[in-house]
DNA sequence: TATGAATGAGGATTCATTCAT
DNA sequence: CATGAATGAATCCTCATTCAT
């Protein structure tokens, strides 16, 4: 790929994250990350095409760990279920991780104009495809219903799980959303039905 | 002063609907909604304050219809389950029958600034407590899990229209989004687990 | 002339006296002193053709009785320096009177644009003839310096005046302006010299 | 930061001077002064916090350097009547020398609001003391009546010059300013009293 | 590579004035 | 005479990006 690594690359996005966590996307001028970072507002441009770039570039990075860590300890359980589980608290543990990151990508971010939220989507299809992964073994095995429409589940577990943390860095982190995990994930595997239906 | 209404009140808020949806949050000049609402730039201010309130007001005034007219059909049905098909129905049904504000509610206003979207989720909490009545009922019948925790089945609830929404959104409207009614609820009440597990 | 006399006149030259007052040059809105008079917006384009006229013609009402009732007071003087005096009391006494008039003269009505100002020292002319015949009068009688520039004294003495008055409405009228007008016209008379030069 | 000088910071100001001069205090936009100094709008904000500061500035720059060229002057005599007639003399030449200056300084700088004159108060401050070094020294050699109240003395000073200049302004410059500071300062030493009262 | 001074396009809002009633 | 809803022109400032050094 065409993109500069380097130290100064990772300096930059650090400090972007940074920025607009404590700013707001509205307020994190290039300049204000130039500075948060230690280089010059032209430097910037010696890494990245334009702001836009940074941004996607920030998300790209995080998502990439985010996918692969969450990978790494799904593929550590055979049970459908308990895959589902690891996803879930994965999900969960690395934002509760890193406050100022759920802040950019929960709250900020999305502040983005459509062309860049298209490009967001993009590097989103990674951590879906894991969900389809873990979906459709479960399917195979028995474990979750076959006839249930793959891109309707995609979108409950991921809506379920991005409203979850959405709601969990509007009230400013103040409780513990790893132990939702497990309500969570019997709650999208049980519904809400009662067991004595 | 309170709120001047008037023909003028909703063929301006109609008019930005329209612009929003069209052009993007960011490129919704008052001018532009002016012109679109056939009024001068200044009349705008003659019943908005300033273009915030534009925008507050047309959530104020599509949500408040919006679950108004929800919770009329949801108080028809006795039923828990079809109370929640009802809900999930009249979510899709209102927001396909009109794209334009699907548009705006889904991808457009969420650019707003903090100030706004904080204001825009006192409007969202009307709705919330919907969705709380009729899973609160449903425990009470029997028919939800009384074990479950209502906070986090309000967002399993709503990040899966609202993420079911965002898609079809996203793919230009152009699959039947009412007729996913049913399945959402089916998915939603029975979870992913298979019958015979 | 072509002035629509008549109740309202008056009424609204008195509001925009205390609206200027009140809120400033730059706040006193033609709807703000048409509310002040009680009067539609429109109906101040029945007595004014347009704002600045109000202002013209507020200035000119004032400034007229302001001249005359100076003149009555003088033409009892026979003795050129009593004369004088008189004027100076005139002067001080009718601003003391009136603060919010002071407010507006002084201060206010300065910031107007360089074509109103140039209206407003039309009227000043009047005033400044008066000096003039204090002035002239004075030198006749051997009592003024003969030599002197008529044009330099007229505007040492409105000069020194106006400055005088200026000073008191920006300590918000705190001290005795009337009392001020011995000791001035001791200091216009006498110069700075010290009697023993 | 403080103000950052530099070349563009003196091009700019005698820009703002030469275009306040020409097309009056509300005709001067931001765009009008950065064309006429050959900087880009943007510029302005490099060197000015917002307009005002440009026209503060404007009036320290020019201000702090005429009582400085006054200071000096008047430090050269040691009688008391001749340093009147310096800080007369020095008050006329630096404004006849630099007519757009005085027209910015006596006509269009007047129009601002009650905010950016307050500032311009505390500015002229020093120009105040300057002749009241000059009062009370006078006073102190006996060459000034030492029963005047200083407060009045300085109101007649100022006030007589700048009416002396505010009229040669309004007559466009048209007479030799400078020419008049000997009978101004006779007069203001002498008063209007003559020789053989 | 790195710098940072310079660029310049773009928009919400106010308010004097009009005119249909 | 009186009303007041409607008009629409006009401007300061920000900030992503460039480029000479």
């Amino acid at each position: 790929m065409g993109k500069k690594r380097g130290p100064k690359y990772d300096l930059i996005i650090e400090a972007a994250v940074r920025v607009i966590a404590e700013h707001g996307y509205h307020q994190a001028q290039v300049s204000k990350i130039a500075k948060e970072a230690g280089v010059a507002d032209g430097t910037i441009y010696l890494y990245f095409k334009n702001k836009e770039d940074i941004l996607i570039s920030l998300f790209e990075e995080k998502m990439g760990r985010f996918v692969e860590k969450t990978k790494e300890q799904i593929e550590k359980e055979n049970d459908p279920g308990e895959k589902l589980f690891r996803l879930i608290q994965m999900h969960f543990k690395q934002l509760a991780a890193n406050y100022a990151l759920a802040v950019v990508t929960q709250l900020e971010l999305r502040q983005s104009n459509a062309e860049l939220r298209l490009k967001i989507n993009e590097v989103l299809k990674g951590y879906l495809q894991l969900i389809d992964v873990v979906l459709v073994d479960g399917k195979e095995s028995g474990y979750f219903n076959a006839n249930l429409d793959n891109r309707l589940v995609r979108q409950m577990i991921f809506g379920t799980l991005d409203e979850v943390v959405t709601n969990w860095v509007m009230k400013d982190g103040k409780y513990d959303l790893v132990s939702l995990a497990k309500p969570v994930q019997q709650m999208l595997v049980n519904g809400l039905t009662s067991i004595n239906r």
